[in-house]
DNA sequence: CGCAGATAGGTTGTGCACAATTGAATTGTG
DNA sequence: CACAATTCAATTGTGCACAACCTATCTGCG
């Protein structure tokens, strides 16, 4: 008996691969990490760092469930990260007095400096990405929709 | 001396978050593969590997280097996945007798068995997400030249 | 007050991603 | 043929994601 299936025939209704916007989605959202990596790597940040960061830049303190919040993450992955950012040096973790649940995350005088030299990230990633301004901000628009769409059916 | 910042304040020029494409897909992405969880949940794959079955079921046998090209993946990805499907007797390995650096997989017929079970699949991730087949569509083609536009900067 | 339920954050375990390195097999070139 | 360079897959180490679970704290209600 063989175990394997004889080379080269091809299910009719198999799902296609280059069919499929959830691919297009997931090989885009790598290529764009891989393009920041460079440039993240002068502020020895990875991608998921620099979205914390970005969030604390805006205002701080925050609390890890804040965070989570915005970023759509939970605290068994923003837990270690934070520690690896607070062991960075950017940012400073402590328990709140008033809630003693909470831990609030706060910018450290290195980590705030940090926002400036990120100044020209994303224009640099905006430059490389080939589509016009018109374009990005409807890819963004549609984006956020579609995330929306799926976020609401679960 | 003080390690923290003072709360609130909000550098002028920092990259912000809710403006960033880059962070949009990040988000979609992982949206999508969690609609597709409890799917693929019911074949018993995730869904890295259901790309790679995806890509078996158009073709097979297939060396793990044109894999790879295909999903944009390296052997430090790609050879663990493989492994654990091939436990899961949906694949199997094979060194090639031709060029022995070379390992082909195949389909078993548990694996080719599995395409007829995931024919629905992307109906129901496209009727989750809440837009027309044009917009599905162009977002698809629009994905497709940002990935490009960013490989080839490198 | 007392305590059930909710909430905040952390831990554990699995499975990607990806850089860097390794080792075996093959190819190209003299 | 010899052998350096290349190719292929696997391995190692780090860092996300995310489910499942845990503990401490807080809140509301009787």
């Amino acid at each position: 008996m063989t175990e394997t299936v004889s080379p080269g025939d091809s299910p009719v209704d198999a799902p296609r691969l280059d069919r499929q916007v959830c691919f297009a989605m997931y090989a885009a959202s790598r290529a764009a990490t891989a393009a920041y990596r460079p440039m993240l790597d002068e502020l020895g940040l990875t991608y998921p760092q620099y979205l914390v960061m970005m969030v604390l830049w805006e205002d701080q303190p925050r609390g890890v469930r804040e965070l989570g919040q915005e970023l759509g993450l939970d605290s068994g992955t923003l837990s270690p990260l934070l520690k690896r950012l607070e062991s960075l040096g950017f940012v400073e973790r402590r328990r709140s007095a008033a809630d003693e649940r909470r831990v609030e995350v706060f910018l450290t005088a290195a980590g705030a400096t940090l926002s400036a030299r990120a100044t020209g990230i994303p224009q640099r990633l905006a430059d490389a990405a080939g589509l016009s301004a018109a374009e990005l901000d409807q890819l963004r628009e549609t984006l956020g929709r579609l995330t929306a769409a799926l976020q609401s059916g679960r």
